[in-house]
RNA sequence: GGGCGCAUGGCUCAGCUGGCUAGAGCGCUUGCUUCACACGCAAGAGAUCGGUGGUUCGAAUCCACCUGCGCCCA
């Protein structure tokens, strides 16, 4: 009585039942305590407001795999899970909301508008995670942090206090990335790059004192020159170096500036002169902290120019620089007009063209933290995978400036800080405080900004295990072992966890990144939501299964930095899923329910047949390649490879070639097919899981039911272990023999494809090369005759040719197929010339090598001989395609 | 302007440290309802590996330059 098993994995009902399973044994949870190596994963904590896109999809697979591998081999496996508030993202869920209800945050107040964020997280908050378990995530849910929950806001006091205090954070006026729509500071990665058709205006600066004179400066904002307070030029200019130290008059405000040298002005740009305005330029700003000029803010938050403006005031900026640029026409002062293409920053939520613009803000410096970071990298503690990645990343590191971390909006971390309303000291506290350090009265003022997002994510890998506390799991989780991520946020995200785990760990918080491909769209365009041009996951695994869509995003990953998105490879996933199903089932088939499994004969048995041995002898191949490739992060080789291994070699050839000896009447023989489908079944099994865990669950289940009871065999595959790669089952030997005979079955099996023979018998002779050839395919006839579909008349190096026949030249002899009159000389003559020709040409380019003294001399001795076997087949070969030829009267 | 990635059969991609008669999946052609699987089995056609030079006994693989597409930084 064979196991019965459904005859199709359903991956819609499966795939939550299985994780359901998991889930309520709680395999997912870390033991702190269990004295195990641990492996950690800290999931790059997605937004709040997010839901499962590609990129997730694919880094969670990665670490989904990555997981599931070390935990099969014996690792405490942890990974941590948790969302991110995602500051401006966040905010503007819910000011959307309050917009449809006619109102806006500033009518609801500060605190009511925080309660109604806090309503929108509590309910949409965990979308993501619902959407994570689809995907199969073994994350460890129980330990789900929020970087706003109130351990984690201990942790970003801490740090901010800390920071203070060593001197780290401090507040000043800088230049920032401003959006003169939403009112705030953004992050590099906020402000999206495009470029414009523009125009490079040239305009002449009249020299002080000589107004026949003037220098001549190119810009492509001209709207900015009412915040002019210099003009530079490079250093060594011939053209303008008597001109150093001079002032010019500013053009339609007649403000003296003088002219200043800096090594940063391109000499090639423009005129090799540049307007000064440090006010709403990065790099004026910096030549003005050099030359000490004066900054001048001309306009205000909302991009308005203010009373500096002048007569401009009042304007909104773009409306300014048509203004600015016809007042120069008419004055004189513009010289030319170029068309130019030019860079603008927008806003990644409103599109607003983003304003360089000085502001106090609340700055971390860089350099100590930095300058620990890269080295690092430097010393190989932090590797990046691909490795290319660390160059990226060094150079940020090595340039960076100071990191404006305030933004001026209400949902985050509020900045620890609060004023004294009645001395002006400054507070900077873990704790709130009640009354005035200094003078004791309580009129106390918090700063109104909150912190960048990053600021809070930076902790992420020690502050989601209970840092500040010293935590059990901190002691026994940190450092994690390995990062993956995506390459958009390595300088935002990766380096500020490297300098805070440095910083306050002491120790990097990781020892491996992993910087995964960019999921594009069949056309190689980027996945958005707002073009259209995304896939949802979700839908995938709808359609095709977690699993499928798991093997199908792995089976991608290459080296290269994008992966253009393939369905096929998630139909190839479904399909090998099936195929695993249905492999089972002809093995559940064959066993009896507590009937106990086959065991595995031991290395030089006898028992183990030719294809036995081949069989296992492919497994450890498998095994080593398999765990090597998952340990160097190479996944698409490793999906690829299990692919073949379980398809070409287990289903194609081994069980094909069991089932003649589990229908015959020799019970040991079957029994031992029986024990080496079990065990490369069940190796399999644990080699896919991490890849695809559900349906290597339920079939893991499935097997175990052939299991005695009390068999020591885990009730889940989440508590097996990796396959060990035993070198005693390595057998060349076997794959030598095998090969020929499969090359012997092809041959036959071609022959009848030409004649369309289908499933009939034929009869055939083998005539070998060599007498050891022929005694292989002795032993082993009964393999090629049961495969084939044919019986095999005589095998030798001296087979009489039969007078009605079809051949097929094989590397190890001529195989002739018996036809009597079927025969087409024709069809036969044009396959042979082929043959003829490629086996001619190939021969040609062996010889042209072996004929070669300098090639004999210099390649290895090992290729030479291989090279000298090979122009012996050839040649074999070409004298049997002659003879075959003349014998047809070709 | 600097850096990086990609360019291989009709399509999408593997081919790491040079030895390949260049693989896979899809698509295409032919045959097969073979008792695990038609989401299948068997067989087949189809590529001078973007271009030009160079290194080498030997280059899809290394080097230089060029062309096209994409990403990042300035």
């Amino acid at each position: 009585m064979p196991i019965p098993i459904d005859t199709r994995f359903e991956p819609k009902s499966a795939e939550p039942r299985l994780y359901a399973f998991w889930e309520e044994r709680d395999l997912f949870r870390a033991n702190p305590k269990s004295g195990k190596r641990p492996f950690v994963i800290a999931l790059p904590p997605p937004n709040v407001t997010g839901s499962l896109h590609m990129g997730h999809a694919l880094n969670d697979s990665i670490q989904d795999c990555l997981i599931r591998f070390h935990r099969l081999r014996g690792f405490e496996a942890l990974w941590i899970p948790g969302t991110d508030h995602a500051g401006i993202a966040t905010q503007n869920v819910v000011e959307k909301e309050l917009r449809k209800e006619k109102k806006n945050r500033f009518e609801l107040g500060r605190e009511k508008f925080l309660e109604r964020v806090w309503a929108w997280k509590e309910q949409y908050g965990n979308t993501i995670v619902g959407q994570m378990k689809r995907l199969g995530c073994s994350c460890d849910w129980s330990r789900l942090r929020f970087t706003m929950d109130e351990g984690y806001s201990r942790a970003v006091r801490e740090v901010f206090v800390r920071w203070y205090e060593a001197g780290l954070v401090y507040k000043g006026k800088r230049i920032v990335n401003w959006c003169p729509r939403c009112l705030t500071a953004l992050s590099d990665i906020e402000v999206e790059h495009r470029t414009d058709a523009s125009h490079l205006w040239h305009i002449r600066y009249p020299i002080e004192g000589d107004p026949s004179k003037s220098i001549t400066v190119a810009t492509t904002r001209p709207e900015t020159m009412l915040g002019d307070t210099g003009v530079a030029v490079h250093p060594d200019d011939a053209r303008y170096r008597s001109l150093v130290g001079k002032n010019v008059v500013l053009p339609l405000l007649g403000r003296r500036i003088p002219i200043v040298a800096d090594t940063i002005v391109d000499r090639e740009f423009g005129t090799g002169a540049v307007k000064v305005t440090p006010a709403h330029d990065a790099n004026d700003y910096d030549i003005a902290q050099r030359a000490k000029l004066p900054a001048l803010v001309v306009m205000d938050e909302k991009g308005v120019m203010n009373d500096e403006a002048g007569p401009f005031r009042g304007l909104e900026r773009f409306a300014a620089r048509q203004a600015v640029v016809k007042a120069l026409e008419e004055q004189g002062f513009l010289v030319k007009t170029d068309d130019y293409a030019v860079s603008v920053g927008t806003c990644y939520r409103c599109q607003t063209v983003i304003e360089p613009y000085l502001s106090e803000q609340w700055f971390v410096k860089m350099k100590p933290l930095s300058e620990p970071t890269a080295a690092a990298t430097r010393d190989g503690r932090v590797r990046f995978f691909p490795e290319r990645w660390a160059k990226v990343y060094l150079d940020w590191l090595d340039n960076t400036r100071d990191w404006c971390i305030s933004r001026q909006i209400w949902w985050g971390h509020r900045v620890p800080v609060w004023n004294c309303a009645a001395c002006s000291e400054r507070i900077v506290s873990r704790t709130t405080p009640t009354q005035c350090t200094k003078c004791g009265k309580s009129e106390l003022v918090q700063e109104e900004h909150v912190l960048d997002t990053w600021f809070s994510s930076a902790l992420w890998p020690f502050a989601t295990l209970g840092w500040p506390d010293d935590t059990e799991d901190l002691r026994a989780f940190y450092p994690t072992s390995t990062l993956t991520t995506d390459r958009g946020i390595i300088y935002l995200w990766v380096a500020r966890m490297v300098m805070t785990g440095l910083h306050f760990m002491r120790h990097e918080p990781y020892a491996h990144v992993v910087i995964h491909p960019t999921v594009q769209n069949a056309q190689g365009q980027r996945m958005s939501k707002s073009l259209g041009t995304g896939i949802d996951p979700l839908d995938l695994i709808e359609k095709h299964g977690a699993d499928a869509t798991r093997f199908g995003l792995l089976a991608q990953v290459t080296g290269a930095q994008d992966i253009r998105f393939q369905n096929e490879r998630i139909e190839m996933g479904q399909r090998f899923a099936t195929k695993l199903w249905n492999a089972t089932r002809f093995l559940l088939d064959k066993l009896e329910p507590g009937a106990g499994l086959p065991a595995l004969p031991k290395p030089g048995d006898p028992r183990l047949k030719l294809e036995d041995r081949w069989i296992l002898s492919r497994l450890t191949s498998s095994v080593r390649d398999t765990t090597r490739l998952i340990e160097g992060y190479e996944f698409g080789p490793a999906a690829n490879g299990l692919y073949d291994f379980v398809w070409s070699d287990f289903c194609d050839w081994y069980i094909e070639l069991s089932k003649g000896r589990l229908a015959g009447t020799d019970a040991a023989s079957a029994e031992t097919a029986k024990a080496v489908l079990v065990h490369v079944l069940d190796a399999s099994l644990r080699l896919l899981h991490p890849i695809m865990p559900f349906v290597t669950e339920a079939l893991w289940q499935e097997l175990r039911k052939a299991e005695r009871a009390g068999s020591p065999r885990a009730e889940s595959l989440l508590g097996a272990k990796w396959p060990e790669a035993d070198a005693a089952r390595e057998d060349g030997e076997a794959t030598r023999v095998l090969s020929l005979l499969i090359e012997t079955v092809r041959g036959i099996r071609e022959v009848k494809a030409r004649y369309n023979l289908g499933r009939s018998k034929v009869r055939a002779r083998v005539r070998t090369n060599d007498v050891d050839g022929a005694r292989i395919l002795r032993d082993h006839a009964t393999i090629v005759e049961s495969t084939a579909g044919a019986t095999l008349e005589e095998i030798g190096p001296d087979v009489a040719k039969p007078p009605f026949k079809a051949t097929s030249v094989t590397a190890g002899g001529e195989v002739y197929v018996l036809l009597e009159g079927l025969v087409d000389r024709e069809k036969e003559l044009a396959r042979m010339r082929a043959q003829l020709e490629k086996s001619k040409g190939f021969l040609a380019t062996v010889r042209a090598k072996i004929d070669s003294p300098t090639f004999r001399a210099k390649a290895d001795p090992e290729i030479v001989a291989r090279e000298e076997d090979r122009a012996r087949d050839l040649g074999d070969q070409i004298r049997a395609l002659e003879e075959a030829i003349r014998e047809l009267g070709g």
